[in-house]
DNA sequence: CAAGAGATTAGG
DNA sequence: CTAATCTCTTGC
């Protein structure tokens, strides 16, 4: 029995289920409000699309650990592995609701309006202050980082769906999912340069 | 080996 | 629109 069953699946059928879950680090917890699905060596917009590296080790581990990875020279961002070892997929965390440490976010975060303290997959690192460091925990007592699953999925006439943010290749699928007209939600931009629609499809 | 792109963001 | 400047991929 895996640890975590529920995390266990499809990626693009787990994600929506991580709408409403609590991730704590030590005393600050967000609510996850915007997710997106990244799966294997078949999405061109997965990180393990061109196979293992040091930086995607932990998204080819088990489920139920924490993947960051650093981007752009300055920003960490955090998922949450779905797949069995060995099958690469992760959930990419987008905006969360601080619920609890909001103090503490919002020092780490200085000066914006609480409802974008967690709004924008960096921005809810640096509010629950996760770093490369966290790369690979797990969720128990021990890591300090903890992920509370909701008792039932978000019913879905209150979650929407669209293509994923800043994307270039594989855009077109709709892997991302948020909590409609939510506030913390972060805006859709397309990658400046995304790919040109597929005839025909 | 050098250059470019990227699951981003804050600031003009 | 641009800079910030890490990690990996692509091109020469």
């Amino acid at each position: 029995m895996p640890a975590w069953p529920d995390l266990l699946g499809p990626v693009e059928e787990v994600a929506p289920h991580l709408l409403g879950a609590v991730l704590r680090r030590d005393e600050v917890a967000v609510r996850i409000t915007e997710v997106e699905a990244y799966a294997g060596t078949d999405d061109p917009a997965s990180h393990s699309y061109r196979g293992r590296t040091r930086r995607n080790e932990t998204m080819h581990g088990a489920a139920g650990h924490l993947y960051c990875y650093f981007t752009y020279g300055m920003h960490t961002c955090a998922n949450v592995v779905t797949g069995p070892a060995g099958t690469p997929s992760a959930v990419l965390l987008r905006a969360g609701e601080v619920v609890d440490g909001i103090e503490r976010a919002r020092s780490r975060r200085g000066g914006v309006v609480d409802s974008a303290l967690a709004r924008g997959p960096a921005n809810l690192c640096r509010a629950l202050g996760l770093d490369l460091g966290d790369d690979g925990v797990a969720f128990d007592a021990t890591s300090g980082v903890r992920l509370l699953l909701p008792s039932h999925p978000l019913a879905p006439a209150v979650v929407s769906i669209g293509p994923r943010v800043g994307v270039r290749q594989g855009w077109e699928t709709a892997w991302r999912w948020w909590v409609t007209a939510d506030p913390t939600v972060s805006a859709y931009r397309r990658h400046p340069r995304a790919d040109p629609a597929v005839p025909g499809s």
